[in-house]
DNA sequence: ATCATACTTTCATTATTTCTAAAATAAAGA
DNA sequence: TCTTTATTTTAGAAATAATGAAAGTATGAT
């Protein structure tokens, strides 16, 4: 039961335990786009973001719509860019503590 | 530089996509216990609770401090609590937003 | 010094993830 | 229908992560 919830909450949560996933949801934004603008600003390989893209629609982090030849990748729930966010807080705070610490010995 | 960001970014979200390290993260809220606090409350071998407690460690996630024999963890930082609350959210709606739309056809 | 307790580390194995290249599909236009 | 453009799927190799068992370390008590 317990369990289960917790294999769940983590299936989800491997979204974001990926560099490329990280920066499509960053790229993404509250905006749509399509593979080719994705894969564009990203400098990866289409069949590589393609299957990136839909991991993350499988899990419900992304929704997409066809139009005529393209398809547009927009994020479901902003709770998700909000905590990528807070990780990313959490790393940067980070970064600021070992510097000062490397600073002042 | 950019991507090495990304990089960064995605090897501390790694400590959520493990369902035991949630389960660690839930428990500790904002408390100090034991690794045997820990392994009772989880039913996992001591073994591999150590081993996942020293990854969160060396991410930053936790920190650890000796009192006699036993060894007490803590969160070091509660954003890491509050993104996967959010996670939580998430998967929560879906699983709502799920039951919805089968019950209704 | 020896022992028990609490925890960590190492090593081998298995499972999972990520990536590339190539083949496949889908829509739109000539 | 044939072609082009946009995207997905498949298959397989390489890299990473998770686990269990056994051995190792640190502290406190006897």
């Amino acid at each position: 039961m317990e369990k289960e919830i917790y294999e769940m909450h983590a299936s989800i949560c491997q979204i974001m335990a990926n560099a490329k996933r990280l920066e499509i949801i960053s790229i993404l934004g509250n905006r749509e786009l399509t593979v080719g603008d994705l894969a564009e600003k990203m400098d990866i390989r289409m069949a590589n973001l393609s299957q990136h893209l839909s991991i993350m629609k499988a899990k419900g982090i992304l929704k997409s719509r066809r139009e005529g030849v393209s398809i547009y990748y927009r994020i479901t729930n902003p709770k998700v860019v909000q905590a990528c966010k807070l990780m990313r807080d959490v790393m940067m705070e980070q970064i600021r503590e070992k510097g000062r610490l490397s600073m002042s010995g």
